[in-house]
RNA sequence: GCUGAUGUAGCUCAGUUGGUAGAGCAACUGAUUCGUAAUCAGUAGGUCGGACGUUCGAUUCGUCUCAUCAGCACCA
């Protein structure tokens, strides 16, 4: 005699038993045919799923987050069982939902081509025809093991046997293929329409770069069909606004075969990086850090010392010189500690914040680089703040004030915040971590920031903070960090002497904002999609003229701009008109600035922003003015 | 680093029974002086990523190598 709770408020008794399925169907025939799963007191379920008891239950149809999981998740099987229909030695192995989709994982003689991935697509559309019932079994764990030994699926085995004993598991099965899953699944496979086969790419089995590699297959699956062309369409979107294809449309940068993984600046790109630096440098000294700088390249011995030739000797970059090693620094930490270690310290010279605009390399292995974003040569906007364990809290909060201003300035308003913690393998007494992790968590909550906590995934020699930020096509960057260094002070000697004349050694703060100059540049080139606000626009407006009469005029209003500090291009070519402000258009500058013969004799000039709005002609003081207005507010208003 | 794909003019790309290459845009030259997203005509431009091999002959076939791209692994 269950009765059933509805997420309305209202509540429907059975004489006895009901499935999920047909408590829809009791609700309305529209529900039922919508039907994909239930939730039984916060549970999901299928809707075979049989109500015995009193339960809270709602019916998930495409409309719910969890619908939609529910049918990536059913699309994985149906993509696995296209796959074993057309590749019976194919083995399959494990099969998620994630962002926008799911993947399945496939042990196969040979690798998938494209063609392969037409035939699957289609065969999943064929058994989608087929309407088949997926079906729940519950079998007890070893039952389980010999079943998929049984049928050849020896990497599913291997998993079952991976999961704790006690556990009974379920099965779900499709016409002729069965998977282990935890489930739920749609009813039947006709409840899948909307979906499309994205890509093949090689995968390790579980994840270890020891093991065999596996043919994963990428798809994508949605309620609507105008849910998949929108995917598709932002996929396009974000496409056109790759960092690597403005920066040559724009001439920012470029890269080539001889310096893998190193830029090559263009002026304007250089431009762009130089507004960035400026600013930055500003804000450093406002917040109290001394910039230095530190050798680019320094002894093995200095290495040796820090730990960083015993643990990442095959990613730095070395030399040698009249019988001696050297390693181009794959960070400035060592450096700044030789700046502190200069002279005897006192407790009153702490904390002290050193900022180096710090050129860095680091051997990436080939596979990792990506653009500006991902390279083996680059800087980083790094500072290192020494002080007492009882400052941490202050100099932390400090930061992130600094930080946000940082980010708001660039036009981020969304911060993503992580707290890693001690993980296993790790130096410095507990004590000591339970004070720093203590403290971080402190100044974020005193901020009354959100965040997460990431257990474990500290590094070696301390607890840190990461900052992510959201670009406007919602992909999350992470680019600030601020963590504690309890080893290499002690490592490379760093000392002051307290208030009661004995020897400390201090805490080490690794931070950055940015993180670094080239990956921050490419993402404000993406997140802008190559239209750069005003204040780091390379070029902030083009001036040009409609024929030569008005060349002179031209000549003066340019002066009078780039006197006022302004970044302006002149352009007096004998071309028409349309085709400059086309070409101009195309580069994405803010402002094209248009003199005829109209402008001249009233010494204005006649404006166009760059989304295409004519303001008409203003006067050359309203102009500065505008110009003025826009390059200080920076992201506050853009 | 691993799996797969790709590498032809400044850019985007075409080019198969193996006979040393083409388009559009950009560039350059000339004409045109023209008011808010492409004026016309002409010229020039390539050791077909690199090395080796097969062949009378290789952009095309093979081996190796470098780089790039998509993932995976990595990211102090």
């Amino acid at each position: 005699m269950p009765t059933i709770r509805l997420p309305d408020g209202s509540q429907r008794s059975f004489e006895q038993p009901v499935t999920v399925a047909e408590v829809a169907a009791n609700i309305g025939a529209g529900l039922a045919r919508a039907a994909l799963a239930g939730r039984v007191n916060g549970n999901l379920v299928d809707t075979s799923y049989r109500i015995e008891q009193d339960v809270d239950l709602a019916i998930i149809t495409d409309k719910d987050a969890e619908g939609l999981d529910v049918i990536r998740h059913s699309t994985a099987h149906l993509l696995a069982q296209a796959v074993k229909e057309l590749f019976p030695e194919a083995q399959v192995t494990i099969g998620p939902v994630i962002d926008d989709g799911f993947y399945y994982d496939f042990s196969f003689k040979r690798a998938f081509t494209p063609e392969d991935l037409a035939a699957i697509e289609k065969k999943m559309a064929e058994i989608v025809k087929r309407d088949l019932p997926v079906t729940r079994t519950v079998m007890e764990r070893s039952d389980a093991i010999n079943y998929f030994k049984g049928i050849g699926e020896h990497y599913k085995a291997q998993i079952i046997e991976s999961i704790s004993a006690d556990q009974d598991l379920s099965l779900y099965t499709q016409g002729d293929f069965t998977d282990l899953c935890r489930g739920p699944h749609v009813p039947s496979t006709g409840k899948l329409k909307v979906f499309k086969l994205m890509k093949l790419a090689g995968a390790y089995w579980r994840g270890d770069s020891k093991n065999e590699m596996l043919q994963r297959v990428y798809g994508t699956a949605w309620a609507k069909k105008e849910d998949l062309e929108a995917y598709l369409h932002r996929l396009e979107e974000a496409e056109k606004r790759d960092h690597r294809k403005i920066g040559k449309t724009q001439d920012l940068f470029h890269l080539q075969d001889e310096a893998p993984g190193m830029v090559f600046w263009h002026p304007k790109g250089w431009t762009m990086w130089q507004q960035i630096e400026q600013y930055m440098r500003v804000k450093l000294t406002d917040h109290g850090y001394q910039e230095v700088r530190t050798p680019q390249v320094m002894d093995r011995v200095m290495w040796e010392k820090s730990g960083h030739w015993e643990n990442y000797r095959e990613n730095m970059f070395t030399t040698s010189s009249e019988n001696r090693d050297y390693a181009v620094k794959p960070m400035n930490c060592p450096g700044h500690i030789q700046i502190f270690n200069q002279g005897l310290k006192s407790y009153r010279d702490l904390p002290l914040r050193l900022a180096e605009f710090g050129s860095c390399h680091r051997n990436e292995p080939s596979g990792a680089l990506h653009g500006i974003m991902r390279v083996r040569g680059f800087t980083q906007d790094d500072a290192h703040i020494f002080c007492t364990e009882a400052q941490i809290q202050d100099e932390v909060s400090a930061f992130i004030d600094m930080l946000q201003e940082v980010y708001a300035d660039f036009g981020f308003n969304e911060v993503l915040i992580k707290l890693s913690t001690r993980p296993e393998k790790r130096v410095g007494a507990d004590d000591l971590w339970d004070k720093a992790e203590a403290a971080l968590e402190a100044s974020l909550n005193y901020k009354g920031l959100a965040w997460d906590l990431q257990p474990g995934e500290g590094a070696f020699y301390g607890p840190k903070i990461e900052f992510a930020l959201k670009d406007c096509l919602g992909r999350v960057w992470q680019c600030g960090t601020i963590q504690l260094d309890f080893a290499l002070p002690q490592r490379l000697g760093a000392e002051y002497i307290d208030e009661q004349s004995s020897r400390q050694v201090p805490v080490m703060l690794h931070r950055a904002i940015l993180g670094s100059f080239e990956r921050f540049i490419g993402i404000l080139i993406e997140h802008h999609a190559g239209a750069l606000p005003m204040w780091l626009a390379p070029v902030q407006a083009v001036l040009m003229n409609i024929t030569d009469n008005q060349a002179a005029y031209a000549r003066e209003v340019v002066d009078l701009l780039r006197e006022n500090g302004f970044r302006v291009q002149l352009d007096l070519r004998n071309e028409k008109i349309t085709y400059k402000i086309r070409e101009h258009s195309l580069q994405r500058l803010p402002y094209q600035l248009i003199i005829g013969d109209k402008e001249m004799a009233a010494r204005m000039v006649a404006v166009r922003t760059r989304t295409g709005e004519d303001l008409g002609q203003i006067t050359l003081d309203a102009l500065l003015e505008r110009f003025g207005e826009e390059v200080t507010s920076k992201g506050g208003t853009a």
